[in-house]
DNA sequence: AGATGATATACTGTATACAAAATAGATATT
DNA sequence: AATATCTATTTTGTATACAGTATATCATCT
């Protein structure tokens, strides 16, 4: 039978479009939120705008400062803490995918690497990070720990705030396909140790990379500004 | 000067005291709750019960199905899953903290065990978990990473759900102590691969011992039911 | 100019009202 | 007895109303 389509409740749109806002950009961190504005603006009421206010807030998406919302400003100390965080999970989600992971999988992850090969040589930004988050995602997903997901679904929202606040722009490390390739190696010789231990390297690596850029641009930054004066 | 103290607000309150009451089985797993009848029991509206709600769903503790809301039911393999995220992010932390810890805070910890070891000569098995609980999440907070605590605060009452649910009583296995010294020797001569390692093998252990009580429950519940047939 | 006070406005938290949908009971039909 | 139909009730989702608090604006006094 066709399942019949019910739509979210309001609630939940709210939310999920509050949530797109803030990681395109488009609501700025450090932005106040107010729900009379939300609503009036969606032409809606406040009760579901609140409601949505509630789940961004558990997400940590937004920061509710004595009943005043606003969107999570983090600092290089959140986003150091973040990629930790991140280095334990997907270092967990490595070891298990290595233990799990079936033939064909092995074989549609290869297939994510060549045409990250082909986007590098095409010079398609856009392609190239979706492969990139694509053979991170899919690890996870071989790994068969849905709670797992889960966390790093939240994870990653905070950590592309990080990424689009502190620094302005992010160019991924040319090294990092290498890397991929060694984490598949790992995984398809079926080497949990191993696999966990290349993916704790890689996002160690993903950290230095940012926390380089971090500090290349506040050099300039301070140049510019001594030029200034 | 005195901070004027401010009450949280309904939604706030209401929150904590229905986490509180889900983790204590007051509010048992697969019960659904009804705004309606919260809001009325607890002398208060709908609003703040429902943005309560909210919340409890991003922790995991209540699920949403099509707007019926009901507490986390865990099966043995969200058990699993829970504990394989609880390892991926306490090593991390036994990691960050054999780096970070101070002399003073050392010391703090080691009295956590001497208390443990004379709360276990007296049998006082509330002071155990206690004493237990204190120092896992003594570690987390040595790590020096707030996101990490977020993160593992809820996992730790998520993995409390399952412990109340899946297994009828949960006796921690009685090398706990000893395994609990170990991590600490690794902290205090400040090896964090060690530390790490000391730690994900401790979690291990306690799954293991925590699947063996499900496997054995369940072989005295089918004996019990075969004799009674 | 700077401090003080009065007034208006904006915002949050909560209660209540109402409509649509789901559910359960009761009654009728085959 | 099983099925279908109708009705009453419950429950969810959303809108609106209102009170208390905070914030901003402006006038007043020194």
């Amino acid at each position: 039978m066709h399942p019949v389509k019910r739509v979210d409740p309001l609630y939940q749109q709210i939310y999920k479009r509050l949530e797109a806002e803030i990681l395109e950009g488009k609501i700025m961190p450090g932005e106040r939120l107010i729900d009379t504005k939300i609503a009036s603006d969606l032409g809606v009421s406040r009760s579901p705008v609140r409601e949505a206010f509630r789940k961004l807030e558990r997400d940590g998406l937004l920061v509710n400062d004595e009943g005043n919302i606003s969107v999570f400003t983090p600092t290089l100390q959140d986003a150091k803490e973040l990629y930790q965080v991140r280095i334990g999970l997907e270092a967990i989600a490595a070891y298990w995918a290595a233990k799990n992971m079936k033939e064909d999988e092995l074989e549609c992850l290869s297939q994510v690497l060549i045409w990250t090969e082909q986007a590098i040589e095409q010079k398609n930004t856009q392609k190239i990070i979706a492969l990139n988050t694509k053979f991170h995602e899919s690890i996870i997903t071989y790994s068969r720990n849905n709670q797992l997901k889960k966390m790093m679904d939240n994870i990653r929202s905070l950590i592309q705030i990080c990424r689009n606040t502190i620094i302005k722009q992010y160019n991924r490390s040319d090294s990092f396909l290498a890397e991929h390739y060694s984490i598949f190696r790992a995984l398809s010789i079926h080497e949990p140790e191993l696999a966990a231990k290349k993916m704790e390297q890689h996002i160690q690596r993903d950290m230095k990379h940012f926390e380089d850029s971090y500090i290349c641009q506040n050099q300039m930054e301070s140049i510019t500004n001594r030029g200034g004066f």
